[in-house]
DNA sequence: CTCTTCTATGAAAACGTTTTCAGAAGTCTT
DNA sequence: AAGACTTCTGAAAACGTTTTCATAGAAGAG
């Protein structure tokens, strides 16, 4: 239909193809007269260009392709927008593939970005990302941004662009936090322990116990793969236990879900007889009755620094080299960690 | 670097580019030969092909865009992933862009996508949307499926495919509800009532009034535009004021949440002194204790649902024109609304 | 045996741009 | 006045595909 081309344009301008891409893109040497007429022309004609064309030839796509989880997660989901907002401002597009973590599907999900000509790539692959995953996505030298993962097994760890929150730091703070109310015998529950953000945290943790002095046998950490509403039943089982924990550090919304599920169901009260910490503050830590105290960082920070380092690359601007961001974490305290009661300090 | 194109692979299976073409896209008239020679060739090449330069000739570039205020917002972000899935399912790709429900940027958003030659879009547009707005999505005949909106003002506004969800049939479900319990001042708070979402509930509302013959001078209309945090001083001020409500209907995640924090700081007790119904189920729901009663109905389903619809469009199969989908909501009774206290009853 | 229909192939023309190249003017510099 | 730049311009060559077209041979019909 519309269809508008510039060959249309050149015809109606009475000028040449070659000057009317000239001056449509503001290069050096146009003259007045030929800039004037053409730019009237399109517009009268209502010409868009074609980015597909132009693609082509420039080699460029003007495309940016994101490799993440689940978009419908918030964590991701503010990332994403956060980097896609940045993106657009510097011209890009930002397509964002949600692949469950499942290898198959980042490999599809690269290759296809590939096949497309993206300029570049954000990605957060599962923990089923190993050494030749890293070395194809490398391949073809588009330039890539890691998001808070470890390209472990890949040539060269330290020189791929990251940026990273510093999960190993907030865990730290939040088990000497709770260690300082005397607890003792603190359980971390988390998902996928072979991903970073959960591998720092359980590092921090640990780190926690032994620069504390205190004696590590309380540490409970329950792992699981399944990350779904798997906490509920698991936070029964290790409350009904014979060691049960004074206080839980449960990681990411769905897990914290299911822990206050299941201490509602057990009818225990909080932070009375049993103390919660969120990694990760979302509305249900904040509203929730008693508040939860959380760990926090910024999600917008995470997308905005990967978008800016990934710009930075595309410019061919390697310039200085920071090629990696470390996030801060906050400890956001609230009402639901008090100290443990005594009868359960009787180890 | 790799840059193996179809003419390496012409050139080393020693046919013509046209063969390899025809090969590789399994067309007809191919011999057994060249096809294993092509086969064999471009996987020893490694092979891939060049999307770009294949969508310029076809004139389709197996992308479909879509137009949402902000992924970030788990509502969309479920809807997104579902629809992402089942398109590519398909082989399309399937890009978002948030608009915040700007204008302006969903102008620029859907130019680009025209410009990349997208082979369709699913549109969520704000309230910003006019006459002329949907005139522009129509143009250039991209197929367009339209999510919970009404396309108001747009010529033919039946022709529009659209997924479309019965809050209509929700709201009024949910008051007739409360009216039930005995309640007779329910406050509807809402962020911007211009919406179909918004619009459809608040004519719910009002119909469960007046058919269930209640006198409707106790229902009260909430309306504010700035959706984030709104909510918290705006109910402060209804349940400090005259005719303080009996039972609060939110919209939205942040609007609950507003709501829930308002209560607990005047000391209110849910449901004693304050019935919450929240429309839309979200962890926040479920969890908060008392657990919140709540309108629910499937995201998952709306992106599948428009999935399905742009698909069959883009299969030129307008198939019995079953054009749209009215998507059904339930009431989730749990423990946040109750009858009102007789001292409230008073008139 | 001839006339038609089918299958298989390669050459070449698209698709809509940007970019290279060569040349035509003009403007300095000597 | 002759070279040496500079500024502008259009023709044509890319970019990597798919698709049309013409042609050649094979197979089938009469």
């Amino acid at each position: 239909m519309a269809a508008v081309t510039i060959r249309d344009v050149a015809l109606a301008a009475g000028v040449s193809l070659s000057s009317v891409s000239r001056a449509l893109n503001g290069g050096k040497y146009v003259s007045a007269r030929v800039a004037h007429d053409v730019a009237q022309a399109a517009t009268r004609l209502g010409y868009k260009p074609d980015f597909l064309a132009r693609s082509l030839r420039t080699r460029s796509s003007g495309m940016v392709g994101c490799l993440v989880s689940d978009v419908s997660n918030p964590l991701n989901g503010s990332i994403v927008r956060a980097a896609e907002a940045h993106l657009r401002d510097a011209g890009y597009m930002l397509v964002v593939a949600s692949t469950a973590n499942d290898p198959t599907r980042e490999r599809a999900a690269a290759d296809e970005f590939k096949g497309r000509r993206f300029d570049g790539m954000l990605v957060a692959p599962g923990s089923g990302a190993n050494d030749s995953m890293w070395r194809e996505l490398a391949l073809g030298g588009t330039p890539v941004v890691v998001l808070d993962r470890d390209p472990i097994g890949a040539r060269d760890d330290s020189r791929w662009p990251a940026v990273l929150v510093d999960h190993h730091g907030g865990a730290k703070a939040a088990t000497r936090y709770l260690l300082g109310l005397g607890h003792r015998r603190i359980a971390l529950l988390t998902a996928d322990a072979r991903m970073r953000p959960s591998r720092e945290r359980i590092a921090g943790f640990q780190e926690a116990y032994a620069e504390t002095g205190v004696d590590p046998s309380g540490a409970q950490l329950c792992i699981q793969s399944t990350p779904m509403d798997f906490a509920q039943g698991d936070t029964v089982a290790l409350l009904r236990g014979e060691r049960r924990p004074t206080a839980i550090i449960a990681l990411g919304t769905r897990i914290l879900a299911g822990v206050l599920r299941a201490a509602r169901n057990l009818d225990l009260s909080v932070p009375r007889d049993l103390s919660v910490l969120s990694v990760g503050d979302t509305d249900l830590a904040s509203v929730h009755a008693p508040a939860i105290t959380a760990l926090r960082w910024s999600l917008e920070d995470v997308g905005r620094a990967a978008a800016e380092l990934l710009l930075q690359r595309l410019r061919g601007d390697f310039g200085g080299g920071q090629s990696r961001a470390l996030l801060e974490v906050d400890l956001v305290l609230r009402e639901s960690c008090a100290p443990p009661l005594l009868r359960s300090v009787q180890l």
